[in-house]
DNA sequence: CGAAGTCTTGAATTCTATCAATAGGGGTGG
DNA sequence: CCACCCCTATTGATAGAATTCAAGACTTCG
């Protein structure tokens, strides 16, 4: 364990359970805390003046949210799913941190892991199809989740919430579900659940980006 | 100055001159040196199988470049005008930064600007219109670039490369420029130089995003 | 069983990409 | 100094993809 999570362990921090569409953290609240999902998924997102969203990502089990270093939320964090976290004390970690560079440094890997993610979601929404990203989410989403013993997996999320991440519409997605579903590339027998029927092309249908 | 960039200044570090064109690093090399930019602009790109480009950021003079944790570089650099940029060993930071928390600190501090930087341009690529991406970059180049005495300022990139980094082609671009001086929110000279009329507008209609 | 929410499907519109051709601008050499 | 050439930018016509608006189907839950 890194030395950043277990001084997590150690540290106090009140669970919190949240009900689905519930808000952790809005976009302009003062980024004092901090907090540790422990179940369910978030998602991390932009609301835009038009009342559009931008779901910029999603986090799991483990994640660590709204950790900045800026005096207020860039992002506001909502439950997807019921979802249980810790609060972390910002104060608290800088304080830790002063005198514990492994802690810093984890911290700074961290926001690096988070960069390239983010790099990597710039290139999908730069120049790609419908296909394409829904294509690459799924396959980030396969690796992200614990699989049935059939090899399914079970979305945390509605259309909506993936629409508003890939940067489609509802409608979009579900086409482009159909049409991964025509090709032979995935399996889904309920709205959320999917079986991933043919990596290699999928990976190749995003490779062609 | 932050303990970072008084320590690259007494660190060695040979300038280079790039011509216009010239890669600095690519995406494969090896990142155990980084650089800083002393001038010109570069572009940080990724260049994806089917021969496309996206441009994830442009580098500006005084912007540190390649300084990644992993053992590869995720973004190539390019000079997309003549530059001049000074090497820096990663191990030497590294061995600085283990003995000099501040430094540690910076880096973090620098990585958060890139990701707030990169996850703002994911809003803007998820749902904007040509108009929008280009007034909002038009808006955000003003403030990087120093204006000349009467306002106007000279993009560095050519249309391909803005159009790369808007996730558009450079029909699209062209075509936008031209809406938006017949709008009267921008005037332009020559391609690469422009005025903005009307900055409230410019926000205004990015804000509509 | 009914109702609310979510998802899918259809048709028309809008926006951007693509293909193709023209125009402008900067530099070189005559 | 001018003509030419190359590169970049603009403009036009068409096709394609996604959005929008609208309606219908499926789930889930009370």
């Amino acid at each position: 364990m890194s030395a950043l999570h277990a001084r997590l362990v150690v540290s106090t921090g009140a669970a919190r359970h949240m009900a689905r569409n519930e808000t952790i953290f809005d976009q302009d609240d003062r980024s004092d805390r901090f907090f540790k999902l422990i179940a369910g998924t978030v998602r991390l997102c932009r609301h835009l003046p038009s009342g559009r969203r931008q779901i910029v990502e999603f986090a799991m089990p483990g994640d660590l949210i709204g950790l900045v270093d800026n005096p207020y939320q860039t992002l506001a964090a909502e439950a997807v799913t019921p979802a249980t976290v810790i609060g972390f004390s910002r104060d608290g970690l800088e304080h830790s941190a002063s005198g514990e560079p492994a802690l810093r440094s984890d911290i700074c890997v961290l926001y690096l892991e988070k960069l390239r993610d983010t790099q990597r979601h710039v290139c999908l929404l730069g120049h790609s199809s419908a296909k394409q990203r829904l294509a690459a989410f799924l396959l980030r989403m396969a690796d992200r989740l614990v699989p049935r013993p059939d090899g399914s997996f079970e979305l945390p999320m509605p259309r909506l919430d993936v629409a508003d991440h890939l940067g489609l519409t509802i409608e979009t997605v579900s086409r482009a579900v159909g049409a991964l579903k025509k090709d032979g590339l995935v399996c889904s027998t309920a709205a959320q659940r999917f079986i991933l029927c043919d990596t290699a092309a999928l990976r190749a249908l995003v490779s062609e980006a």
